[in-house]
DNA sequence: CACATCACG
DNA sequence: ACGTACGTGATGTGG
C-alpha cells in the first residue's frame, strides 16, 4: 500500500484560469520586475505546493487544452462559443506557467483537436489498468470531469481561493447528487451547459434532470420510455430536442481514447531544477519562493542571499539590563500558550541596531523594562510568577496590528510581512508543533529572538502612522493597553471553583447517562456509539426509518432542531437529547473543568484580546464565557463557582445594549424613545410592528415574535432567517421585516448608510474607531456579498458594545484601585463582569459598579445595569 | 485535522 | 435562482 504510485492530473487551463481571479483583485500588486503580471503564476505555484505537499504523487502530469478548435467545434460549430474574450493579463501568463512546471521537474503536454479533459481521462484509463493500478487526482477548476471518478480515481474541483477544493469519489457524488459518474454526463445532456454552450433540453435544468435521471437511470432509457411520460410542456421538449440531447451527451463524455504520443511513464515526476527555478522566481519577483527553495536543501547557494544577517549579543550577568533604553523592545518567550503553567524560556531587547538575548531569568529582577513590547498582558503574567511587577508599557505591537487589521492573525512573523520589514520564521517552523514542540539549540532560538526584536523595532514607526491615519491611536493607548492590564490581573486572580461541587454533579450524571443509555440501546434495539452522528444516523434514519428532515455534507443531519422535530415518532428520540444534553454536561462542563483547577483551587481562565473581527474578547483553556445557564440541568454547574471567604459574587450585566447602541448609532427617533421611556423594548416593538395600542393587549406570543425581529435586526436580518427561527413563511417573514423598517425608518436608513458606506470604503467601524474589513461586500456571489453586508451591519453594534463594556471595566478598575478596595474583577461575558465582593463592602461596590458601567459612555438613550448576588454564581443570577 | 454538535452573549 | 441569521470555544468521532 504504501509504495503504491499516485498519480496527480491536472487540468492546467482550467487551474490557470482558476489562480487567476483567485488574486485578480491583486492584480496590481503582482508584477515582475519586468511589468509582466504574476497572480496566476504566483497562485499557480501556490496550488501546486499544497497540491504536492498532500498528495505526495509519484507522477504528475499537467495537461493543458491546445486551441480553439477541437473534435467537438467539429461536432457542433458552437461548442465553447460566445464565451468573453481571455483576459489579455492571464493569456500573457501562461507561457510562464508552463515554464515554470518544467523548471519543477513536472511534465506538461497538450494536443491539437483535443482538450485538457481528454488527455487526462485517457491517462486515468492508462493507470487504471491491472498491471499498473495507480492511485488517481484529478485537479480542475471545472466539473466536467467528475464522470472519471471511481474506486482509483478522485476528482478534485477548485472552489475558493488557492487552498480550497471539493474532492468528489463515488460515494461523495453519489450523496451530494444522487448521481453515479455516468449519469453525470446523462445529467449534462438533459441541462446542457452554458459555459460550454451546448444547451442540452430547452427548459431541462438541474432540478429536472436530476429528477428525470432519479426516475429513469440513463439517458437511453429516458428516451425508451419517453412515451410513458404523461403529457407536459416537459415531455415536448424532450421528444423536440432528443437529437440535441444525444449530442450534447457526446460533447459532454470525455474521450478516453486520445492518441497521446505520451505514456504513464512520462508523467514520473523529476528533480526540480533549482539552479533554473532559482532564476526563474527572480525573474518573476517571488522572493519568499526564492528562500523556501534555498532553505529547503535547495543546494550551493549560501544562507546570506537567503535571509539578512543578524548580530545580537549573549547576556549572562547583570551588567547592562539596568540602563535599558526606554524606547527599546522587549519580548519574553514561552514554549506552549498558556502562559498561567509556562516557563519564560529566553528573553531579548533592544532595538533594530543593537540586540540583546539571554536565557537568565535572574536579570530579569534587575530589569529595567522598556516601554515597547509584544502581548503585554502575557509578559505582565510570566513576570508576576516571578514576583515581578511588569509597569504597563506604551506600546503593544500584537495589540497594534489587532487594531490595524483583523483579517489576519498577528503573530510577528505575519507583521514582518505586511509592514515589509524583512522575513521571519513562523514559530512553527522554528519550535514544532503538538507532540513535535521542542526547544532548538541556543544557536537558533537566539537567533529567532532577536530577529523578533528586529522586526518590531522596524514596523513599529509604520504601525504608528497608520493607527494615526485609522485615528486609532486612543483605542491602543486609552483602550486595549490599559484593558490588557485590567485582564492581566483578572487573570492572576482566577475564580475559586469547587471541586467537590463539580464531582458531586458528575455522580449524578453519570447514572443518569448509564441510564439513558440502556433505555436508548433498548429502544434501538442494539448497542451502538450514541456520540457518534454517523450511527446514530444510522439507527436513525435506516433502521427505524425515521423521516430524513436535514442533511449535512457528510451525511443526515442529527441536530437539535431535527432530532425536536422526530420527538413525537419515536420514544427513542427524547432520549437521545436527554442523553446530549447530560453528555455535555458532563463532557465539557464537569470532566473538562475538573482538571482545569490549579493548586490554588481556581480556575484562571486566558482572555484572548487580538482575535475576534468585532472587536470582543474570547475566553481560553478553559473558556468561561460559555458555562451553562439556559437549562437547568447545566446551569448547575455555575453552583460550583464561588467567592473569596466572606464575600459574595456579584454579576452585573447591561441590559440590551445592543439594541441601545442601535438605537444610538442609528438616530432611529422611536427606538430611542422607547429606550428613554424605560419600556420593555420587545413589548415596544410589538406594539409599533404589530399596530398594538395598548402594552397589556401584547400576548406572550407577540413578544416573542418581536424580539426574534429585534434580534434579526442586530444580526442583518433577512427574511430567510427570521422564517427560519420564527417557524414562520418567508412571506410572513417579509412581511414583518417590511412592517418593522416602516414604523423604524431610522433603523432602514442606518442599515443602507453601513452598507454603503462599507462599499466605499472596504471597512466598517465601531464608536470607538475600532475597525473590521469587509472585503467581500462587492463579490459577485450573492451569498458572499449577503454575508458580507449583514457583517457590515452587525459589526459596528457588536463592536460598540465591546468597546463599551471594555471602557467601563479600564474605570471600574481604577475605582477600586483608588479606593483601596478589597473588590475584585474576576470574569466578563460580553454584557457581563463578576466580581468578588467582600460582604462589608457591597452595598458601596454594587452601586460603584452599576453607575461605573451605566456612565461607561453617553449615549442618546441610557444604559441599563441589573445586578445579582450569591453565595455561588448560580445564584447570583 | 475536518466535521458535527452544542455551550455562551 | 442562489440558500444565512452575528460573534465565539470545547468535545468526540472518524478518516
Amino acid at each position: 500500500m504504501e509504495d503504491k504510485n499516485r498519480l496527480l492530473l491536472i487540468d492546467g487551463s482550467s487551474v490557470a484560469f482558476r489562480a487567476f481571479f483567485a488574486l485578480y483583485n491583486q492584480l496590481d500588486r503582482f508584477k515582475a520586475p519586468n511589468g509582466l503580471h504574476t497572480n496566476a503564476i504566483f497562485a499557480f505555484h501556490t496550488m501546486l505546493s499544497s497540491l504536492m505537499e498532500r498528495i505526495q504523487p509519484t507522477h504528475v502530469l499537467i495537461a493543458f487544452d491546445a486551441g480553439k478548435t477541437t473534435f467537438r467545434t467539429e461536432m457542433f460549430a458552437d461548442y465553447k462559443g460566445g464565451r468573453s474574450k481571455t483576459p489579455d493579463e492571464f493569456r500573457e501568463q501562461l507561457p510562464f506557467i508552463k515554464e515554470m512546471i518544467e523548471k519543477l521537474g513536472i511534465r506538461h503536454y497538450e494536443l491539437a483537436n483535443y482538450e485538457a479533459d481528454d488527455i487526462i481521462g485517457t491517462l486515468d484509463k492508462m493507470a487504471e489498468a491491472p498491471d499498473v493500478n495507480f492511485d488517481v487526482t484529478i485537479v480542475t477548476g471545472d466539473k466536467d470531469m467528475i464522470q472519471l471518478v471511481d474506486g482509483n480515481t478522485r476528482v478534485e474541483i477548485s472552489k475558493k481561493g488557492v487552498a480550497e477544493f471539493e474532492e468528489f469519489t463515488p460515494d461523495y457524488l453519489l450523496e451530494k447528487m444522487g448521481l453515479t459518474p455516468s449519469q453525470f454526463i446523462d445529467l449534462k445532456a438533459l441541462m446542457g451547459d452554458s459555459s460550454d454552450n451546448y444547451p442540452g433540453v430547452t427548459k431541462v435544468g438541474e432540478k429536472t434532470g436530476l429528477k428525470l435521471l432519479q426516475e429513469f437511470g440513463s439517458l437511453e432509457n429516458l428516451y425508451e420510455n419517453v412515451e410513458t411520460l404523461k403529457a407536459s410542456k416537459m415531455k415536448d421538449n424532450l421528444i423536440a430536442d432528443k437529437e440535441m440531447a444525444f449530442l450534447s451527451q457526446q460533447l459532454a463524455t470525455i474521450n478516453t481514447k486520445t492518441p497521446l504520443e505520451i505514456g504513464l511513464e512520462d508523467t514520473l515526476l523529476k528533480e526540480k531544477n533549482v539552479a533554473e527555478l532559482g532564476q526563474f522566481y527572480d525573474e518573476m519577483g517571488f522572493s519568499q519562493f526564492k528562500s523556501k527553495l534555498l532553505t529547503d536543501g535547495g543546494g550551493e547557494v549560501t544562507d546570506e542571499t537567503v535571509s539578512e544577517e543578524i548580530k545580537f549579543e549573549i547576556v549572562t550577568d547583570k551588567s547592562s539590563v539596568a540602563s535599558v533604553n526606554a524606547d527599546d523592545f522587549f519580548y519574553l518567550e514561552t514554549l506552549g500558550e498558556n502562559y498561567h503553567r509556562e516557563q519564560i524560556v529566553a528573553f531579548a531587547w533592544g532595538n533594530a541596531e543593537k540586540i540583546y538575548v539571554s536565557k537568565n531569568l535572574d536579570l530579569l529582577t534587575e530589569m529595567k523594562f522598556p516601554e515597547n513590547t509584544y502581548d503585554f498582558k502575557k509578559n505582565r503574567v510570566l513576570l508576576s510568577h516571578l514576583n515581578i511587577e511588569l509597569p504597563l508599557v506604551k506600546f503593544d505591537a500584537m495589540l497594534a496590528k489587532y487594531l490595524i487589521s483583523t483579517t489576519e492573525d498577528n503573530k510577528i512573523s505575519t507583521i514582518a510581512r505586511l509592514f515589509d520589514v524583512g522575513h521571519l520564521a513562523t514559530d512553527e517552523e522554528i519550535f514544532g508543533k503538538g507532540t513535535k514542540l521542542a526547544l532548538p539549540d541556543d544557536e537558533i532560538l537566539f537567533d529567532h529572538l532577536a530577529r523578533k526584536i528586529r522586526v518590531l523595532a522596524r514596523a513599529k514607526e509604520k504601525m504608528m502612522a497608520e493607527l494615526i491615519e485609522n485615528e486609532q491611536e486612543h483605542l491602543l493607548s486609552d483602550m486595549e493597553l490599559p484593558l490588557a492590564e485590567v485582564l492581566a490581573k483578572m487573570e492572576i486572580t482566577g475564580i475559586s471553583v469547587s471541586q467537590n461541587t463539580l464531582e458531586e454533579i458528575g455522580a449524578e450524571n453519570e447514572e443518569k447517562l448509564a441510564l439513558l443509555t440502556r433505555e436508548i440501546y433498548e429502544l434501538a434495539g442494539e448497542e451502538f456509539n450514541i456520540n457518534s452522528p454517523k450511527q446514530l444516523g444510522v439507527i436513525l434514519f435506516e433502521k427505524l426509518q425515521l423521516p430524513v428532515g436535514k442533511k449535512t455534507k457528510t451525511g443526515y443531519s442529527t441536530a437539535v432542531d431535527v432530532l425536536e422535530d422526530l420527538a413525537a415518532l419515536s420514544p427513542v428520540v427524547a432520549k437521545i437529547l436527554e442523553y446530549r444534553q447530560i453528555n455535555k454536561v458532563q463532557s465539557t462542563y464537569v470532566k473538562g473543568l475538573i482538571p482545569q483547577i490549579a493548586d490554588d483551587g481556581k480556575i484562571h481562565t486566558r482572555y484572548v484580546q487580538d482575535l475576534t473581527q468585532t472587536g470582543r474578547l474570547s475566553s481560553v483553556d478553559p473558556n468561561l464565557q460559555n458555562i451553562p445557564v439556559r437549562l437547568e440541568e447545566g446551569r448547575k454547574i455555575r453552583k460550583a463557582f464561588v467567592p473569596s471567604q466572606d464575600s459574595l459574587l456579584l454579576s452585573s450585566d447591561y441590559s440590551q445594549i445592543e439594541l441601545r447602541v442601535l438605537a444610538h448609532i442609528s438616530a432611529d427617533e422611536h427606538l430611542i424613545d422607547a429606550f428613554k421611556h424605560g419600556a420593555d423594548i420587545h413589548t415596544s416593538t410589538s406594539m409599533r410592528v404589530f399596530g398594538i395600542e395598548k402594552a397589556e393587549d401584547v400576548t406572550a406570543n407577540d413578544r416573542r415574535n418581536a424580539k426574534a425581529v429585534n434580534f434579526g435586526v442586530v444580526y442583518g436580518i433577512s427574511d430567510f432567517g427570521l422564517a427560519r427561527n420564527l417557524g414562520i413563511t418567508r412571506k410572513d417573514a417579509k412581511n414583518y421585516i417590511e412592517t418593522y423598517f416602516e414604523r423604524y425608518p431610522g433603523i432602514k436608513t442606518y442599515m443602507e448608510n453601513i452598507v454603503r458606506e462599507a462599499r466605499d470604503k472596504g471597512f466598517v467601524e465601531t464608536m470607538s474607531h475600532r475597525r473590521r474589513k469587509i472585503p467581500d461586500i462587492n463579490a459577485r456571489n450573492f451569498n458572499v456579498r449577503g454575508f458580507a453586508e449583514r457583517t457590515a451591519i452587525n459589526s459596528p453594534i457588536q463592536g460598540s458594545a465591546a468597546d463599551i463594556l471594555k471602557i467601563a471595566m479600564i474605570n471600574l478598575d481604577k475605582a477600586l484601585t483608588e479606593r483601596q478596595s478589597k473588590s475584585k474583577l474576576l470574569l466578563q461575558v460580553h454584557d457581563e463582569i463578576i466580581l468578588d465582593v467582600p460582604l462589608e463592602e457591597l452595598e458601596e461596590i454594587q452601586a460603584l459598579v452599576k453607575e461605573t458601567m451605566e456612565e461607561a459612555i453617553e449615549l442618546a438613550v441610557p444604559l441599563k445595569v441589573d445586578e445579582n448576588t450569591g453565595k455561588t454564581w448560580y445564584e447570583a443570577k
